[in-house]
DNA sequence: TAGTGGTCTAGACCACAGA
DNA sequence: CTGTGGTCTAGACCACTAG
């Protein structure tokens, strides 16, 4: 256990034991430092590691007090999706279902219009997700000459386009029409629905809706 | 934009543009340091960053490597049930449905037995939440004295309980049995499903499952 | 404007795992 | 063994903002 872990470790037993609760004022930084007999950097390791959980919020002048917990944060990591059946032992294939180009809609695309690309993910020859995949032709021009007969959108952006933010969302829906029968499910099964789209300095790259049978599909998060 | 985070956004676009392709060695962290003019320390924090969003592995002795990218991670918060519904501009409202003692399962419980309790949260008078609870009576004796008629027990233990690990499971099911009729949906209506267990030095403290009518309940994340 | 957090430095020593 | 990352120090200056 180094100091840093040890001295957050005892800043957020007090903060769990009541010590400090919601709304108190701790110590200032190098008052701490005296305190646990550590440097101010030190102390600051520890204090951002329960700033980033949330739990306390720091502001210059004012100080640090304890927040009021307002939900739970946690770390998740989407696989890419070959990997993640690869990972379970099971054998991916791949099929592209759909190509085609449109104009652009009220909310995404611009005048060189919108690929889009619809396929499917197979686990051991089982449907497992299908990916509705939607590229800007003017942000990503050369997406028009990738052959994605082989090689699908979603490995395709990860290996060649920067993503600088990225916004995820995940839900839950009932199958209807191409997601049903592609996936093999009657109208209205659940289905777990990751929807992310793309952006490169505030410009719109690419937007996918990602649909799996529910009982195929979860998210496990620790922290 | 600090040094620090201008090192790190340049060692982005290294690994971006191909300049550091995946499986490449970076320089040593001294090297960097002369390279950048900068101290060493400087240079840890925008390799931690990269660290931290799994871009590059760090290895003592073997030094530092691009990482192949095998998925998207990203932050997420799960917001304390009537938070989020207050945070819409809802009202909310809350009903214990049923409150008893059980022994323990195989997975699940010690000798003291597991407190069980189905409350349902309502957002506007309308089913948004059904919160299916085990509590450990072994680790949290003092919950069998809660008035959970008041209190909702996601609220009591927020509140009250210290939670150093947590796992969290995200999934879409179809609505059986009592949650259907709680939730008043049709049986087989797609439900989100969060799925928590709460950890105290890998003692297992409780246990919930909560499931939400699908049109109401989604999570966004951002980076 | 004074005090707090935010950043950075130049050094040191340690722990771990690869050669 | 030896070199890398991991941790820590004692100091400095800066930026923001509450009072």
């Amino acid at each position: 256990m180094t100091r840093f872990a040890a001295i957050r470790d005892e800043m957020l037993r007090r903060i769990n034991d009541g010590d400090w609760p919601v709304g108190h004022e701790l110590p200032t930084e190098p008052q701490l430092a005296q305190e646990f007999g550590v440097a101010r950097g030190t102390i600051r390791r520890a204090m951002d590691a329960l700033s980033d959980q949330g739990l306390i919020l720091r502001r210059k002048r004012a100080g640090t007090r304890v927040a009021a917990r307002q939900g739970h944060a946690s770390r998740m990591t989407i696989p890419i999706v070959r990997l993640g059946i690869e990972a379970r032992g099971d054998r991916y294939s791949y099929r592209l279902l759909a190509r085609d180009m449109r104009p652009a809609s009220a909310d995404f695309g611009g005048p060189a219009g919108v690929l889009h690309i619809d396929c499917l993910h197979l686990a051991n020859a089982q449907p497992f997700q299908i990916e509705q995949r939607r590229i800007s032709l003017d942000a990503l021009p050369e997406s028009i000459d990738v052959d994605f007969t082989r090689e699908s959108p979603n490995e395709w952006l990860v290996r060649h386009i920067p993503a600088t933010d990225v916004e995820t969302t995940l839900r839950a829906d009932g199958a209807q029409d191409e997601v049903a029968q592609h996936l093999q499910l009657p109208e209205g099964a659940p289905v777990f629905v990751l929807e992310r789209r793309t952006f490169l300095n505030g410009k719109a790259l690419t937007m996918v809706r990602m649909s799996h049978p529910a009982a195929l599909y979860s998210i496990t998060t620790h922290g």
